[in-house]
DNA sequence: TGTAAGTTAGTTAACGTTCACTAACTTGTA
DNA sequence: TACAAGTTAGTGAACGTTAACTAACTTACA
């Protein structure tokens, strides 16, 4: 450790992430150079957007210099886009992984809600991140009218979860990607509203009410 | 009655800015210098976010040369904020009216919803601005905690008119704030999904359905 | 003819990125 | 074991570019 520089230079942000530290992992293991820096710059990245935030910034942060950081990652575009892709793949698993499951389409919707508010939970700050942020990598959402490589997410694969229910005969048919969004709707702008502080406390006190929501949409049509 | 939801094209993107030429005014008159600047900033900072947007790209848009915006607006940041400012009491405005109707709640709901999808498709990129950039405004949507200043919006508004609701016995009692975001996370969500090209045509052709899903919520509880 | 609205040609600051260099480890081998 | 050689992760200074914005000048027209 050569540099005995200032620990930090702002924040005393005490209430977010309290318990693994900040420099918990995303893409890299914990503690390291590389876990610190993907922590910063998800936290300014939430603040104030990708482009609203200076290399020097996140580097000062991290108390390295901007030059460091181009040890770990090979431009800002790309540390922006792996947090992006981290947290756009596991919600995506997360999903596939409920509608997998050989379960009562009924139960198989109680845990889609509540894995997801764990998720939302288990890493605010990323989560966030992907709510906020998404619209900033047009690749990573774009619709199935103009190429035929169809980028998955989290709100197509419930659609596909839907479609499966819809030939099951556990729901009515329709427009699954249209359900999907309305339903997904439910608990993403209650995590928006979380965000922007209108709600408080972690998003799984709230999932019996998105369950009771999200089936109450589900089943009357 | 035809399905809603099905998966049909239907039609395609005529709602799009055919009738009234990109030039239309959101501040100043239509035609004017202004309008089209106006017009110009909104489609790149919806594109892009508005640091993803250089001044000389709405110049060059417009046909004109940067330095010229300055005589219309006093700073980029100024620019941004107005047609922020505009969408968001335009919305909020809508609510508020809707709330003040002497009306059966049921129809309320259903003004609501039908008002909110009409005012999406009434200027759709100036919706999809309020959308996807709001959180670039911070001071726009502050929670209510840390300044006594409580800033409103559609989400809050549409609160006090559940609240209202609760007193007149119309739906059981609960988190108001909570339960506005997950009503609008509906509409807003399928609106993000139209954004996304996940869905298409305008808005207001699932409003329907998104009554019949904004009801449900409401009253299974 | 006065002013609103445009131009050209800058200024200043900030940005992402690269550069040459270095201290501290790690490793292969005489 | 001693140590040359290589690697890792950092530094501080700069580079070329681009950003927002401004000053001074020009022009159309009510």
């Amino acid at each position: 450790m050569p540099n005995l520089l200032t620990d930090e230079p702002e924040s005393a942000d005490i209430a977010t992430d309290s318990v693994q530290g900040v420099s918990r992992g995303i893409t890299a293991p914990h503690g390291t150079t590389k876990a610190r820096i993907e922590r910063a710059a998800l936290t300014l990245f939430v603040e104030r957007g990708v482009d609203g935030v200076a290399v020097r910034e996140i580097a000062a942060k991290v108390g390295i210099t901007d030059a460091a950081i181009y040890r770990h990652f090979k431009s800002k575009a790309e540390l922006a886009e792996s947090l992006m892709l981290a947290i756009h793949e596991r919600l995506t698993d997360l999903v596939r992984e409920v509608g997998a499951k050989n379960a009562p389409f009924r139960d198989k919707v109680t845990d889609l809600v509540t894995d997801y508010c764990a998720a939302a939970d288990d890493d605010w700050d990323l989560f966030t991140y992907h709510l906020l942020h998404l619209h900033h990598f047009p690749h990573l959402f774009a619709g199935e009218s103009s190429s035929h490589v169809r980028r998955v997410g989290p709100i197509s694969v419930c659609a596909n979860m839907l479609k499966q229910a819809v030939e099951e005969g556990e729901i009515e048919p329709g427009n699954t990607q249209l359900l999907a969004s309305m339903v997904l709707g439910i608990v993403l702008q209650a995590a928006s509203a979380k965000a922007h502080l209108r709600v408080r406390g972690p998003l799984s006190i709230y999932a019996p009410e998105f369950d009771k929501a999200v089936w109450a949409v589900l089943r009357h049509r």
